[in-house]
DNA sequence: TACTACATGTAGTTTTACTACCTATGTTCG
DNA sequence: CGAACATAGGTAGTAAAACTACATGTAGTA
């Protein structure tokens, strides 16, 4: 994947990794390499900070938690959060609807 | 559109307003506007100097045309430029396909 | 005459992800 | 046992991209 293509659409995909509960930041790293089918392998200096970011914004509650010797910091969305999610999801339609239409010739993906 | 969502897919696009055939700067942005369904409406201090880096990248040629005491500057596709879009298109495809699977509960468009 | 559309550009700022580091624990394998 | 690796957290500094705000000038129109 080509380096910073994903400015500012990496913070509505954390917020969906929180979507389904709350998730510790390691957790979130692997559901976004996971969940992209290992196209987005992001370092942690990516995933801490924004993470951080999103907690500064008040998209995200943290809680530190030590289970076996092991501190973990779990996320969890706000409701602000959740609006926000909905609302990047709303963005991420309108902006890939026209991308898509401004490259021109692309295969469309098969419909059943 | 939000702020700098762009980030690492306006060069995509740039080329891909180009692939029709030569344009000046203004007719890009132009033709970005109105493919886009007025989605992007970019500034000049967006579209000049994203031109500019793909001048110097190779990508595109520029010439100054004199029409009717009207300068302008006109841009066309180098090879390079062009397989350089065939890229992108690739690019985006994946990054795109990643990016909807990731943020999750979305209605696709209706298939007619 | 003034305003708008056309046309090009620059300077400086902000944001965001990146690279390159550092620390520490639990598990696995030779 | 010791080394390596996966797990878990983090920071400092850098690079790049798009933005804001400005500057310049022509052609057409109200």
């Amino acid at each position: 994947m080509s380096a910073q293509a994903l400015k500012g659409h990496l913070d509505g995909m954390l917020l969906a990794a929180l979507d389904d509960g709350p998730r510790h930041g390691y957790a979130v790293m692997e559901a976004l390499r996971v969940g992209s089918g290992g196209r987005f392998d992001l370092p942690t200096g990516t995933i801490y900070p924004a993470l951080r970011r999103l907690e500064r914004a008040g998209f995200v509650r943290a809680t530190w938690s030590e289970e076996g010797g092991r501190r973990r910091r779990v996320y969890e969305l706000t409701p602000s959060g959740r609006r926000t999610l909905e609302a990047e999801r709303h963005a991420w339609r309108e902006f890939s609807a026209a991308v898509t239409a401004l490259l021109g010739p692309q295969q469309r993906p098969v419909t059943p």
